[in-house]
DNA sequence: AGCACGCCGACT
DNA sequence: GTCGGCGTGCTC
């Protein structure tokens, strides 16, 4: 597979043309840029080939000649390219743009962006391994297109999907829970692939927990037409072979949909015509290690760069696109980039649910439920109906406390609470993971007598089953059933499908759960659905908190009731979202009980509008991880410094915050600093962190005991 | 990031 | 005597 192009000797002819190579080189080793090689044969821009790096030899790419021709460090001759990945078509100039873009826009060094947008399993072949695969992907035959179904459609999708067929978007489809923006997917996908024979498609979806549903949707529709290879998934879950393959048949165009998470935007597409961003207000879009893209905003760009389509979908869109598609007025007759399409009617599904928001200042102190809640569990468990309860905290109890001494569980490692999980009887930190044995009396004191505080999933499941065991499930007149749903109940593999299978077979009456049970699933015969104690939201010192809690709630209510039959079967009884809080007043709350987005958007941004924050401002962090907290923060102050001293590009217009701990100050035995960027201006932003880049590295030596340092382009989490 | 080279402790 | 700890330095 790896043919020696052509058989070099040890030195090579001083005439041998050089090619740009893009290898995995982190960015702050000090060849960040392309490598140069000498190669007699002229390689065209997007080859794989195989280079010797140091005592290895590694996977490149080919990437385009510079404008400047290519030199090397002071008297260092050139190494020659050791093979090419025969069998693979280059990558297109498409792609290479993609990766440019994504690695400039992110701070990160091209060749890192590159090699970590290819499936890793062509890193680590074998070249006769590969050549194995490639020959076996090669023999899937390519379908007869088949008939494309025909579907009734409401009003409102009609609508959408004439305004998709006739303007180029992108697109902003905001659409309730249920209102069927699967449906106008699905058929932009049929629209775009029937008008070219070649064209592909690209769907994303925030997590792989969400791909199976949507893969299934999907296939039904469209495996009858273009065959079962023409859908191919592309996610972290894959194993490393079922990964290339996917990758191949997305890059040859064998594959006409790839359904994927976040790395699928980096995939290599022979002709893409469409993508649609599904939830495209999630934050799992944002990719959190290496270079930490948004896989929405590159898919934007990628978008507008190769001609294709952009849909982006969500009940609850973020803020920045919600903005980016505001509709032109008097006074701003621009309006904004992108088209906003509206659904706001749930089809094939009961009303919305109606939210009542429960008083915690009224209600009997420490109870966990509020009385007329906990009866309107029972009432719909009793009716056989399911309930849906959400608190976002794992384990039986956050932390350990002796009332004696006032010794608490605290991480040895990080400042943080070790987390008490009463079903192994450990103690287990969520931020490094670190587990001991409870104690069975206090550590510090000798106190027999140390007690949980406060409340996880673990003890709300505990809870409810003490509170429902003489509740008796009619018509099948049997106990009701508790059952849990969280990181901790799912780790096994398959083991959440399982969990997911008992729920929809009606073997649990009252599910408990964290937030990954709000997402996405359809839980058609849950009617009730409860936040427990979802405040800390509300006062949080990120300012996209309350954002989130809304999207959150919202998205969890839209789990209820979703089939108007079942609803209606049931005695027509409306479906609830209860809410339990300390401030029954709060903004967020008047807006979730009219379900109104809009309203609270409008709100959202007047707020931020004022404060100068995105998406009226652009954000930077950058992180420095130490031994010490002073050392962290030493070395970002002195970066800072180093940028005023040396007036770097865009400065004018970037302010620059002082250091601050992180809010999870140490983990792992590490000290966590940060420093906040922000710009009125993408482009200056973007032009001072290019040129801090080299600053940076430069100071980084001068500071014993830091460990690292990153930088963040449009953080999500503050 | 890998992977070398390099200079000091407990083992066959 | 050597196997191996991870400190620092380089990779076209």
């Amino acid at each position: 597979m790896t043919s020696a192009i052509p058989p070099f000797s040890a030195d090579i002819p001083p005439a041998t043309p050089l090619l740009p190579v893009a290898v995995a080189t982190p960015a702050h080793s000090g060849v960040g840029a392309l490598l140069s090689y000498a190669s007699a044969a002229p390689l065209p821009p997007g080859t794989l080939v195989r280079v010797p790096l140091g005592a290895r030899e590694v996977l490149g790419v080919v990437w385009d000649a510079p404008e400047q021709p290519l030199t090397l460090p002071d008297g260092r001759a050139p190494r020659a390219i050791a093979g090419v990945l025969e069998g693979i078509a280059p990558l297109g100039s498409s792609w290479r743009r993609l990766v440019e873009f994504a690695a400039r826009y992110y701070q990160r060094a091209l060749g890192e962006v590159a090699l970590a947008a290819l499936p890793p399993q062509l890193r680590d072949l074998r070249p006769e391994q590969l050549a194995r695969r490639l020959r076996r992907a090669a023999t899937a035959p390519p379908a007869a297109p088949g008939a494309i179904e025909s579907v009734a459609y409401s009003p409102e999708q009609a609508r959408a999907i004439a305004e998709i067929d006739q303007e180029n978007g992108p697109f902003l489809l905001f659409g309730s829970t249920g209102s069927g923006k699967t449906e106008v997917y699905l058929h932009c996908i049929a629209r775009a692939l029937a008008a070219d024979p070649t064209a592909q498609a690209l769907v994303l979806v925030p997590e792989i927990n969400l791909t199976p549903q949507l893969e299934a949707r999907v296939r039904a529709r469209f495996a009858p037409v273009y065959g079962d290879a023409a859908l191919v998934t592309l996610h972290s879950g894959m194993t490393p072979p079922q990964r290339l393959k996917s990758w191949l048949a997305a890059h040859t165009g064998a594959a006409r949909i790839v359904l994927g998470t976040r790395m699928a935007v980096f995939a290599s597409f022979a002709r893409l015509a469409l993508i649609v961003v599904d939830e495209e207000h999630d934050a799992s879009y944002k990719q959190q290690e290496g270079a930490r893209y948004h896989a929405r905003d590159l898919a934007l760009w990628r978008g507008r760069e190769e001609g294709a389509k952009v849909i982006l979908g969500s009940a609850t869109p973020s803020l920045e696109s919600w903005h980016a598609s505001r509709p032109a007025t008097a006074d701003d007759p621009q309006g904004g980039r992108y088209r906003r399409l509206y659904m706001p009617s749930r089809i094939g599904a009961g009303a919305l649910p109606r939210v009542r928001l429960v008083d915690l200042g009224q209600q009997p102190p420490k109870a966990v439920f509020a009385p007329a809640l906990l009866a309107a569990i029972t009432e719909r468990v009793q009716r056989g109906e399911q309930c849906l309860v959400l608190l976002n905290r794992r384990g039986f109890a956050p932390v350990l406390h002796c009332h004696a001494c006032g010794w608490k569980s605290d991480c040895p490692h990080c400042s943080a609470h070790q987390v008490f999980h009463k079903a192994d009887r450990s103690l287990r930190c969520h931020h490094c993971g670190y587990a001991s044995r409870v104690p069975r009396a206090c550590p510090s004191c000798g106190n027999p007598d140390i007690a949980p505080i406060g409340r996880g999933t673990e003890q709300l499941e505990e809870h409810l089953a003490r509170l429902l065991r003489n509740v008796i499930v009619e018509p099948a007149g049997r106990a009701a059933r508790v059952a849990r749903i969280d990181a901790d109940t799912t780790r096994a593999k398959g083991a959440l499908e399982e969990q997911l299978a008992q729920v929809h077979a009606g073997e649990v009456d009252v599910l408990v759960g964290t937030q990954m049970v709000a997402k996405g699933h359809d839980f058609r015969r849950i009617t009730l659905v409860a936040a427990v104690q979802p405040d800390g939201a509300l006062f949080s010192s990120d300012f996209r908190a309350p954002e989130r809690l809304f999207a959150l709630l919202m998205q969890a209510g839209g789990r209820a009731g979703r089939d108007a039959h079942y609803v209606a079967a049931q005695g027509g009884e409306p479906p609830e979202m209860w809410v339990q809080t300390w401030h029954p007043d709060h903004p967020v709350y008047a807006a979730l009980r009219r379900h109104d987005w809009p309203a609270f958007a409008a709100q959202q941004l007047d707020e931020r509008r004022e404060a100068g924050m995105p998406p009226f401002a652009y954000q930077a962090l950058v992180r420095a991880d130490a031994r010490a907290q002073e050392t962290a923060q030493a070395f970002l102050t002195a970066a800072a410094d180093a940028a005023r001293a040396a007036q770097l590009p865009g400065l004018e217009l970037v302010h620059l915050f002082p250091p601050v701990p992180l809010a999870v100050q140490r983990v792992a035995g590490v000290e966590r600093a940060q420093m906040l960027l922000e710009s009125p201006s993408r482009a200056a932003l973007q032009a001072f962190l290019a040129a801090w880049q080299a600053l940076l590295h430069a100071e980084r030596p001068r500071h014993k005991g830091l460990v690292r340092w990153l930088m963040d382009v449009d953080p999500q989490a503050i």
